[in-house]
Parts: C-alpha cells; sequence; structure tokens
DNA sequence: CGGACATGATCGGACTGTCCGCACGTTTCG
DNA sequence: CGAAACGTGCGGACAGTCCGATCATGTCCG
C-alpha cells in the first residue's frame, strides 16, 4: 500500500505485466487473455485503482490523430424552405461562422449539408454522414418544425439551434427571449418610455410558445408605473391594422420585428426618436438601423458546437434521454430610433 | 513546416530552446528573459501554434497534486441560509445525488462544502479548495442571490443550479418552469379542467422572473375556451387570502406550492378529485401525496456535472463571457388530487 | 583580488493513459 | 517440414506543466 494513489504504472509493476496490458485489459481490449484480464481487474478493484479521465481523453485523442492536423467533422444542416424570409440567411450565415470558429478552436471542422426540398434526402444524408466518419450534428433552424427521425439517431450526435425540436427531441441551443424582453423593457423604462406597445407576427410568437408576449404582459403586471397596451399580434403584416392599434393606444415605443412600423409609426405623426421610439427584437434580421436586440448568433452556434462536441468526447451519440435547452441572453445594441439616455451598459443580462 | 500541428516540441526545436521554456514563455512566466518570451510567442504565432488544452488540464493538475492523488473532483456548494424552508433540503439532496452519479461515470468525485453562516468562509473554501486541488465547483441554488465573487474564479470552473447567479455570472442549470407550467395547463384542459387557478408566494415566482405567472397568462390569453381566473399571489400564506379569492373565482384546479391549499379548498366545499383538482409545483418539496410537476433534481444534477466536466476537460476556468441557461423540462406526475382522465404519457415535453 | 552568496535564465526529469507496430511463442495447414 | 496465421504481451512516443537542478553572471565584503 503506497502513500500515493494507484497509477496503472504502479498497478502493473505489482503484477510483474507491463502498463499496456494493464490498460488493455481494464478497457476489455480482445488482445489480452481473459485469464489475465480478469486478475488485472481484480487486483485493480482491490488497490481502489481509479483511471485518470483526463489523461484517457488526451490519449484518445492525441493517438487517434496521429498525423492528421484536424481531429474531427460536424456537419451544419440546414432545410432549405421555399416559404423562409430571406432575412433568415443572414442569421443562419452567422450561426455557422460562430459554431466554424468555435470547432476550431477545439480541433474540429465544420461542412455544411442543405437538405429537403431543393437539397438532399434525409436518407442520403445519412449515408454520407455514416460514409465520411461525421458523427456530430448542428442542426440549423427551421421556420416549421424539422424532422430528422429518420436519421440512424444511434450513431449520431445532434445539437438544435432553435427552441424546439420533437423529430427527434434533441439538445438546443437558443436565444433566451423571455429575459432578453424583460431586460429590453426595463432599459425602456430607465430610458422614460411609459407605454411600450408589441408589434408581432402571429407564427413569430408560436413558435417560441408565445414567449415574447408572455414576457411584455409580465412586465406590464409587475410595473405599476408602466401603461398596459395590449399587444398587437397579427396573422400578415399590414399598415392598416397596424395604423389602427397606434392611433388607438398610442404607445411611446414599439418593439418589434417588421422595420416598415417606422415608416408607418412616421405616418401617424410619431417623431422618432425624439418622442417615439422603434426596438427590433431581432437585428440580425434586418439591415435597417435601429435599436434592438441583437440574438448573438455567432455566441449561439458556437456554444452549440461545444455542447456537441462535449457529446462527442464523451461518445455519447443518440437522442438524449431528457433534451436540455441552452439559452443565452440578447445583447442590446443602441441605434437611432430610440432617444439617448443616461443607461451605459453593453448587456442586457 | 512540418504536416503536423505545431507542439511545444517541435517548437523548442525550432527556436533552439527547450521545451519548458517555451512553455513558461508562452503562459508568461517571470522566469524567462522577456525578450526570449517575445521571440518564441513571435514565433508560435506565425507557426500557428495552439496548445491542446486537455494536456494543459491534465499536467497542472498531475504536477500540482504530485505525489497525492490526483482524481477528478468536484465541489458542490450550498449556502447555509437560516430562513430556507426545510423542504428544500431534499431537493438539494437529490441534486447533489445526480451530479454524484453522472459524474462518478464521466471519472470524477463530488465532495461537499457548507459556505456562509453556519459553514465556511468564502475566504476559507477558496483556500482549501485551491490546495485540494480541486477546480469545479457546483453552486446549490439559494434562496436569496448568493454572492461567490470573492472566490478566485482565474482558477475555477462553476455551474449554479438555478436560474439567475449574477455575483459571478455563471452557465446554470434549471427546470423550464415556463414551458413546464404551458404543458401542465395543457394536460389539465385535456383532462376536462376549464378554470386553473395559480396560487403562488410572490418571491416564488419573482425569482424566476415571473416566468409561473407569465406561462399561465400566456395560456389563457390563447386558449380561447379556458375562462380566465387572476393568479393569487401573496406575501404570505393565509387560509384567510385564499379563500376569499377561492370562493369569488371558483376555479376549479389549483396549481401552487403550498399543499395546506388543499384542505383550504375541502373547507370551501370543493370536492376532490371529483369535481375539483390540485397540482403541485415542485412535488420535491412535499411529502403529501398530490399529482404535480416532478422538477427532476436528479437529471438536472446530472447535467450540472456534465456540463461542468466538460469545461474542466477544456481547460476552462473564469467567469465565461456569455453565461448560458440550461433548462430541462419538468417530468408530469400523476396523483389522487386531480380526476383520471384519458391522458397517458409520462413525459412532458 | 578572491571567495561566498544572490540573482537570473534555462533546462531535464517525471508524470498521466492510449494506441500502433513489433516481437515472441504456439498452432494450423498445405 | 516450412510458412503462414494467430494469440498475447511489450515498448515507444505523445501532450504540457511544475519542481528542482544547473550554470553563468553580478555583487559584496574581507
Amino acid at each position: 500500500m503506497s502513500a500515493s494513489a494507484p497509477t496503472l504504472r504502479s498497478l502493473a509493476k505489482q503484477l510483474g505485466l507491463s502498463r499496456t496490458t494493464v490498460s488493455d485489459a481494464l478497457r476489455g481490449s480482445p488482445r489480452v487473455d481473459p485469464k489475465t484480464a480478469e486478475r488485472v481487474q481484480k487486483a485493480a478493484r482491490e488497490a481502489g485503482y481509479r483511471r485518470n479521465p483526463l489523461a484517457g481523453a488526451l490519449m484518445s485523442e492525441l493517438r487517434r490523430s496521429r498525423g492528421t492536423a484536424f481531429r474531427g467533422v460536424l456537419a451544419a444542416v440546414d432545410f432549405t424552405e421555399p416559404e423562409r424570409p430571406d432575412a433568415a440567411a443572414r442569421f443562419h450565415r452567422e450561426l455557422v461562422v460562430g459554431a466554424e470558429t468555435r470547432a476550431g478552436e477545439l480541433g474540429f471542422k465544420v461542412e455544411k449539408f442543405a437538405v429537403g426540398h431543393a437539397g438532399l434526402s434525409v436518407q442520403r444524408l445519412d449515408s454520407i454522414l455514416q460514409s465520411r466518419g461525421i458523427h456530430g450534428v448542428i442542426l440549423l433552424p427551421a421556420w416549421d418544425e424539422p424532422d430528422l427521425s429518420n436519421l440512424d439517431w444511434t450513431r449520431f450526435a445532434g445539437i438544435y439551434t432553435d427552441y424546439i425540436i420533437e423529430r427527434p427531441a434533441l439538445h438546443s441551443v437558443c436565444s433566451d427571449h423571455y429575459r432578453s424582453l424583460l431586460a429590453a423593457l426595463q432599459r425602456l423604462a430607465s430610458l422614460g418610455y411609459r407605454q411600450p406597445g408589441l408589434f408581432l407576427q402571429r407564427h413569430q410568437d408560436e413558435r417560441l410558445q408565445f414567449r415574447w408576449g408572455a414576457a411584455f404582459r409580465a412586465f406590464q403586471e409587475n410595473q405599476p408605473e408602466i401603461r398596459a397596451v395590449p399587444p398587437l399580434i397579427v396573422d400578415a403584416y399590414t399598415k392598416e391594422a397596424f395604423v389602427r392599434w397606434f392611433k388607438k393606444h398610442q404607445p411611446d415605443v414599439v418593439l418589434g420585428h417588421h422595420t416598415a412600423a417606422i415608416d408607418w409609426m412616421a405616418d401617424c405623426g410619431a417623431e422618432i426618436p425624439e418622442r417615439h421610439g422603434f426596438v427590433c427584437l431581432n437585428k440580425n434580421m434586418t439591415t435597417r438601423p435601429c435599436a434592438g436586440l441583437d440574438l448573438q448568433p455567432r455566441t449561439l452556434g458556437a456554444r452549440g458546437a461545444e455542447l456537441l462536441i462535449a457529446q462527442l468526447q464523451r461518445n455519447e451519440t443518440g437522442i438524449p434521454e431528457w433534451p436540455s435547452t441552452t439559452t443565452i441572453p440578447a445583447r442590446w445594441s443602441d441605434g437611432p430610433t430610440l432617444r439617448t439616455g443616461n443607461a451605459g451598459h453593453a448587456r442586457t443580462p
């Protein structure tokens, strides 16, 4: 019994074997005599041997990648959807850039694949990934719920980069819309706005399980000095409906995705930014300069790659027993559609 | 220029130095001549050297704990709070069990520490963890916002097992209260309940940024066949306030933490489970048998350990640039306080 | 001026577990 | 009987870090 914890080498010496044989025996390699293996395992149990997990991870990676420069490849899978708004393309690109960067730092490469409609069939994707030896899949957001249940998930680890995926139910990475909207409203209040209004397309809120609307109402409910303006939630954006709502409830700041609303407000006599304001709920989706939330697609992509690589390093494939959602708050971004105040911090925690 | 990625040794050879000097130079050790250090750093940049994070983590552990046993160890840190409800103890225990189990599978051990009030000071904890060579910290939930900003976070990776921690702003793991309540309400609707009521202590909702209340209202708003009952949110539980609310709005099912409400409902003439129902929002906090949400502390603890170990394996310490929150939906659990229906699945997605 | 001592800069050794290739001895088979 | 195949075990190389050793130079004092 030595003072320090048993290692492979001390065990090997004690047994009169080489460290290699002990290592192989403990991991059940077929290269060692079953009798020897049992003897080693018994001795390891008795000595209380516990393998160093870090060294294990390091060495297997090291040995595997001998010579070759990169250690692994991830697939970024995009669903080609004809109805998807064009603006989403930039968001997708940023997601991929973030994933590529982080993956690169961790020794992985990212390759892009397009699936559905104008792209590959799911079967075809499956066989390509299999033959290329790719085991990590990042699924980019789809406007309608994507279906990749036909992939042979016993061989893949996957991450979805949006709130919810049911087919299959994978881990996901997403912006924290609820928290971000609360923080944005708080900021607007500190800038002196008292009647914020929310302007959304129904589908936009539905696919987030109404998180935008819920955060908006929760804020109104818990801030006595805020005058309640009912959210305007429409099936399709029309100027007419917006103008009616705006004139009736007279919000002093509007939060929404559709930047054309800035013009509609002006047409109603709003003075931006002196007396009224507009906040875009996803700045990455518009080119028009305005204040709003940066949903940080790069950070999301990076975190997605990180989670995926962690799974691969644990050698975990398949559909998780309990899928989790990892969220990151949006970053506040100033712009010309709001009056300036003494609010300083760039982060919206 | 070699085919494979540059290593410490290849760099050292190229520069005519030893690997030790190169390593020290790149990490800014005061032991090397500043001129040499600069030369090394320039060469490293040009060669595109990237240090292997796994090897770094392994070796620093190994060297630090020379002789003595290095095994991966995580610290589970609990804040001793006098006002904390007793029921929370069980939740904490389950969290730790989950973390221990998952950590064990990945080759790590978990040790418990109590901080504050009746336990260690933060300074003391810092020095204990340092001298024990522990770099992973799981923070258990505190009723009030915990403060561990005095720990030297350049040497630790941490995970908080509740929604929000600001001091410091770490990654966290938590139940998905918003999604879980929506799913529970959906289930109640499918069982025929039409007037659900929510009964909360204000602090319980505040510390979740009103997610319970927000999900409740979002559901009412988007389900036309549900009759709106205003939530009852109180500073302290009293029978009187509950009875007044219950008689006025006549909910047919009440969702809340406080199981004494079951008796109060009965006193008002409610028939449980034939015509009325009660749903507990955190079954792990009560011993009374009833239907409700299992927030799955074991799964949360397990996922927390997983995320923490992933950080350690990447040799990442410190406060993350963009803290993320990882959420897991609650599991629905049947019980005698609800009438049975034809709803089958155990999971609440 | 020379020896004792301090300081600065660099190096070597040892440490973890894994995987590939090699070696040695035995069995199989044409 | 010789060659090939197989079973089993071993050694080398690999990553980055930290402690102590080493060696050159500078400083101080008798």
